[in-house]
DNA sequence: AGGTTTGTTCAGTATAAAGTGAACATTATG
DNA sequence: CATAATGTTCACTTTATACTGAACAAACCT
């Protein structure tokens, strides 16, 4: 199968294949989104299929990525079944979706094993609980803080 | 070899192994900031090969890149040819490290690649080249935003 | 110098992650 | 209902990344 980008698309795309690694999201989500973003008009999975070359699967997995935080929506294309895409321009509400999808979960769960960390030095004692004690309030005082920065950078990002 | 970690020792090693993977650094580079963090002194190359259960060549690297951004510093121990290191504990210091080694970089080619990219228009030109540059200027737009937000965020983070 | 300790490098290997595509589910259409 | 169109799933394959450990380099000590 013969790619079918130009130079500007080729260019596009990977820009925003460098901006999927950065985010730690595959590579086939920064092309799709690319070529979606640069595309004049809405495309289909068999669209991004053909012209990325990537498999099915491939493209099928990366717009379920990309619909889970809000970077791309769906359009409604009058007299066709299949469903049509176009990439999301909002800055705020593509990072403020990443954040709850790809971020809180894991500073939940952190928060989850500080405690748990807490009980297990209180439990088991010994000489040094004291400066235990203050490690612990260490990595708390860091969880608390980036917690109240997420919200806070989503609010600059967005204007 | 066997391990030789306390509960506690393998509670907050799994925190930081959580956090490293988060930030998309190898596991290994977790495992030995936990074990500097929760120890009470000064650990060499070897202690932390030894407690962790790694190669040598694992710890080599993982030491470099902490160190890299300043997440651990050494410390000089009187009679011992060996370098000692601990744990950094100012999440200021450690983030300005990190933004500086492992986001600017990205942030910068970024701003390029989106150079290009506006050469690639204007030079090609064509009936949409009004529309693309509208979709430039949202990248342009981002792209500047997110190097505003970067310094404020590093702010609101080191307090 | 020769021997020892300590840390680095890097070619090869192991592991984890992403991609593939055929089988499957679902929905539309005649 | 049968057929076609569309999208999803998942066992398998491929690729990228991290880890290993032996060889190497550097520094120290008699």
């Amino acid at each position: 199968m013969e790619s079918t980008l130009t130079d500007l698309e080729r260019e596009v795309i990977e820009l925003f294949v460098r901006m999927a690694d950065m985010l730690n999201l595959p590579r086939s989500v920064g092309e799709i989104y690319g070529l979606l973003f640069i595309s004049p008009e809405p495309l289909c999975l068999d669209d991004c299929r053909v012209h990325l070359n990537i498999s099915k699967g491939s493209t099928s997995q990366g717009l379920r990525i990309l619909r889970s935080f809000g970077a791309i929506r769906t359009v409604y294309v009058p007299g066709d079944r299949k469903d049509y895409y176009v990439a999301e321009t909002s800055l705020r509400k593509m990072a403020a979706g990443f954040a709850d999808e790809q971020i809180r979960p894991h500073v939940e769960s952190g928060r989850e094993r500080i405690e748990r960390i807490r009980a297990l030095i209180e439990e088991q004692g010994g000489d040094d609980v004291e400066e235990l004690r203050e490690k612990i309030e260490t990595l708390d005082n860091w969880q608390k803080r980036a917690s109240k920065m997420l919200p806070l950078a989503l609010k600059l990002i967005g204007g």
